[in-house]
DNA sequence: CTGATACATCAACTTTTTTTGATCGAGTAT
DNA sequence: ATACTCGATCAAAAAAAGTTGATGTATCAG
C-alpha cells in the first residue's frame, strides 16, 4: 500500500502532466467510447497530424492510453488501469477525513 | 450531473496542471497532516521563499489550497472539496466499464 | 515498381512555466 | 519610531512544453 508520502511523485507528475492539456483532455474524450485512429482525431479535434501525434504520445508514454496497429492505421484506446492509477494516487493525496491536528506551539 | 463530453475543460486543465508539479505534490503531502505556514514548508522542502510562494499560489488558483493569515505567518491547508472535485473529474474520464463499439467499418 | 495514404519524427520557432534575486508591505517587538 | 520577520510580488533569465512544416517509414493499391 503505497501511500504519496514518499512514492514516486514523478509518477504522478508524469500521469497529471498528460492530463493538464486541453487537446489531450479532447483526446481522451474522444476515447471515451471506444477506440480511434488517428485521422478520426484530427478530423475530430481539427488538429493538424502531427500535433496529434505530439499529444498522442505524450499520453501513450504515461500509460494513459495504447496503441494498436491495424495495417497502415494505428488505433488509440484508454488504457484503464492508468486512470485507475490516478485516482488511487488521488486518494492518498486527499486530505484525511480525521486530519491530525499538528503540534501548534507558536509557529516556526 | 456533468460528464466530462462538454463540461469545462478548461477547469480541469487547471486542476490537472496544479497538480502536475513536484514542488507542489511535495506541498500537498505536507499539508495532508495539517495546515502549514509557509515558514514550515520552506524548511522542509529546503526551497527558497519566492518559489515557495509562485507554486502556492498555484495551487490556491486551482482551489487545492487555502490559507488563512494569522499574525504574521500565513497558513496553508488542504481544500478537501477541490481534490473531491479531481476525483469526480477522474471518474467521468474513465473508460466506461462496458464501452461502446464504435462502428467499425473500415476506417476513417 | 510507382504512387498514395497513415502516422511518426525532427528541427526551428513560439509560448508558457519555473526559478532567482530584489523589493515592498504588513505585522511585531523593542 | 526603528528594526526585524513573514510572505507576496515583480522583472529578468532559464527551462520546459507546444506548434508548425518538412521529411521519413511502413503499408496498401494499382
Amino acid at each position: 500500500m503505497a501511500t504519496v508520502t514518499s512514492p514516486d511523485l514523478s509518477r504522478a507528475v508524469e500521469l497529471f502532466h498528460a492530463l493538464s492539456d486541453e487537446t489531450r483532455l479532447e483526446i481522451v474524450q474522444r476515447l471515451r467510447s471506444g477506440e480511434r485512429c488517428v485521422c478520426d482525431l484530427t478530423d475530430l479535434l481539427e488538429a493538424a497530424q502531427s500535433r496529434l501525434s505530439f499529444h498522442l504520445k505524450v499520453l501513450k508514454d504515461a500509460g494513459l492510453v495504447v496503441d494498436r496497429r491495424d495495417g497502415r492505421w494505428v488505433h488509440y484506446s484508454l488504457n484503464r488501469e492508468a486512470f485507475g492509477e490516478v485516482q488511487e494516487l488521488l486518494g492518498d493525496m486527499k486530505p484525511s477525513a480525521r486530519r491530525l491536528v499538528v503540534k501548534d506551539d507558536g509557529c516556526c
